[in-house]
DNA sequence: AAGTTATTTGACAACGTTGTCATTCTTCGT
DNA sequence: ACGAAGAATGACAACGTTGTCAAATAACTT
């Protein structure tokens, strides 16, 4: 099956008895091709073990076969998890995955990116947080006509693929986990205000204490920056209080992390004296002593799913606006059992 | 200087006077250009701002020009300083750097690697470490006769390039950096032992006990795995033994984070009544609480330089083994001041 | 200064695909 | 059953580079 050889699409052909433009048209999945053809040509490209030159296809056909993913979250364990995905669904397709930052606090960004856009011609691009929230760069990829998708809670935009969680309900159900646990005086550690899924999450978290009938004047709300650091300051802002919080809901698992290490450091006990869940469902937050309950998202799959729409867009020149929900699930650990 | 239109080497031919074949040889470094020529084609291809296509080069050379890192060490911050450091000689000279993860205790992994390797050709690799250590990876990127480097403490391959640090030196310099500060009961967390980085710090840890004359039963050594949960059970063992330890050595952050859990856990201050220090300056040890005094390693330097040897091979076919040792730097923080 | 040899250069054919456009086959309406 | 329109197919020329090999030029020898 998987041929030593380097095939090519002349011997496909010659093998099949169809001329080598028939075998393109197959396996670039263009139409007016009889079915019966295409099962013929694809039975023996498969008996053979051909694999299409990428090189010879990007120099005939101008693309690049290249999908690109701006970020500007330096997350790891988030930026492993869209990578792995694209590569699922890229390497199916003889699409290059490509992963490229784009610091949105510099102020070169958009230069940084017409330039590498105009560079490293890319054939579809994937946005996750932040920079899906940024117009401007949205902008630009239309402009150019190239086929993008947004993993983003924020708002939908046309002629982009959409692709989510329902990160408010998502913040409800954490919520709604600790309430379940007996816990009535609660926090909520938000992140970066630039991060619109931060502020999901906690009307999530709110409607969740609305909806228990708990008292607004028993919860607290403290500003964080996602940072570790953070949570660990947010957990002396809870110690200060006199409110005797009892569960923590950190809208990512580093400030979880950081309020967790704050409160061992002043000898309060996780999860016996105080609960922390967190968000994202990171390495971490697994590796973690005590381990951290935390909502998980899944990632991968949007991202594969994501990189797939991307694809089928090129293939089809067909774009139509488009939404799809992805649904999250709570792992839970120690830190809030 | 950035121009827009896509730039052939005909158009450089021409300004500069001279043949297609002439400029493709200025871009390949290869020989038999009169200086003068040379000179005078990149002047002309800077002016105007030419880069050569990528694809064209691969199809007609039936080079890849791709750079692969294999790896199966799933610390993320090292990876992405490897990556990091391949991009930016990549970059410079039209590669593409490629990371693919090759599992060992998948007992398939060889086979995973010759099918890699069959099927995305690639121009040259690098190893590291515990791959770097696998003499059957190594046999059979040598049966292909292509350039690899080694970015590894273990044995010195001949017919590889070979890029490390001096981990004996470094484990020593750790310990000493915990004996200058008063500690005389020592303990050193061990790593796993699949990795020989960890036995040489190891073996550096007890040069320094040796050499400042203390004595060895007042030291611990603990058996760990690189992993957070190791770092954790190893405090517990500390706690247990009756030796006092006050200055401890885990062979890497992680561990020397889930030492520093389990001693907030206990009641136990760091560093007023312990101090902890790890290795390989982790973005964790950084946001850490209290932030851990660790070894950097110039990972991304070592990786460039790794890229950079690679591709002079790939252009010289001159291949002599070498050896390219890099200077590391204790980053001092709060876990040991 | 002529004869060798080494170095430098260039013409032209690959490389393996896709785009274009002409050709052949179907299908459908009458 | 006959065109007409549409769908399916193929021939051939790109695409932008490098490999090969022959030609031109420079550098030595004697």
């Amino acid at each position: 099956m998987a041929q030593d050889k380097n095939l090519t699409i002349q011997d496909i052909a010659q093998k099949a008895g169809v001329s080598i433009k028939t075998v393109s048209r197959v396996f670039n999945n263009s139409p007016n091709v009889r079915q019966q053809k295409r099962d013929l040509v694809l039975g023996v490209a498969k008996e053979l073990g051909y694999r299409p030159n990428i090189s010879a296809r990007q120099l005939a056909s101008k693309r690049s076969f290249v999908l690109i993913h701006f970020y500007d979250n330096p997350n790891m364990d988030y930026l492993a998890g869209i990578y792995d995905g694209m590569r699922e669904a890229c390497s199916e397709q003889g699409y290059y995955a490509v992963a490229e930052r784009l610091k949105l606090k510099n102020r070169s960004y958009k230069d940084a990116l017409l330039d590498y856009l105009t560079r490293n011609p890319v054939d579809g691009v994937i946005l996750s947080p932040p920079i899906s929230d940024d117009k401007a760069v949205i902008r630009e990829i239309e402009k150019r006509d190239i086929p993008c998708a947004l993993i983003s809670p924020g708002v939908k935009k046309r002629n982009c693929i959409n692709v989510f969680i329902d990160e408010k309900m998502a913040g409800q159900k954490m919520a709604e986990f600790l309430i379940d646990r007996g816990h009535t005086k609660l926090a909520f550690i938000s992140g970066l205000d630039s991060h619109s899924a931060s502020a999901q999450r906690e009307a999530g978290f709110w409607a969740a204490v609305e909806a228990h009938g708990l008292k607004r004047k028993d919860m607290m709300r403290i500003g964080g920056d996602f940072s570790m650091q953070s949570g660990f300051t947010a957990f002396n802002a809870l110690a200060k209080s006199k409110k005797n919080i009892t569960g923590v809901f950190a809208a990512n698992d580093e400030m979880a992390i950081g309020t967790i290490i704050a409160a061992l450091r002043a000898g309060k006990k996780v999860p016996e004296e105080m609960s922390v869940v967190g968000f994202d469902d990171s390495a971490f937050a697994r590796a973690m002593w005590p381990p951290i309950t935390s909502l998980a998202q899944p990632i991968e799959d949007m991202a594969k799913f994501s990189a797939q729409k991307i694809i089928d867009w090129i293939d089809t020149k067909d774009r139509e606006q488009s939404h799809y929900e992805f649904a999250t699930e709570i792992m839970v650990r120690d830190s809030c059992p």
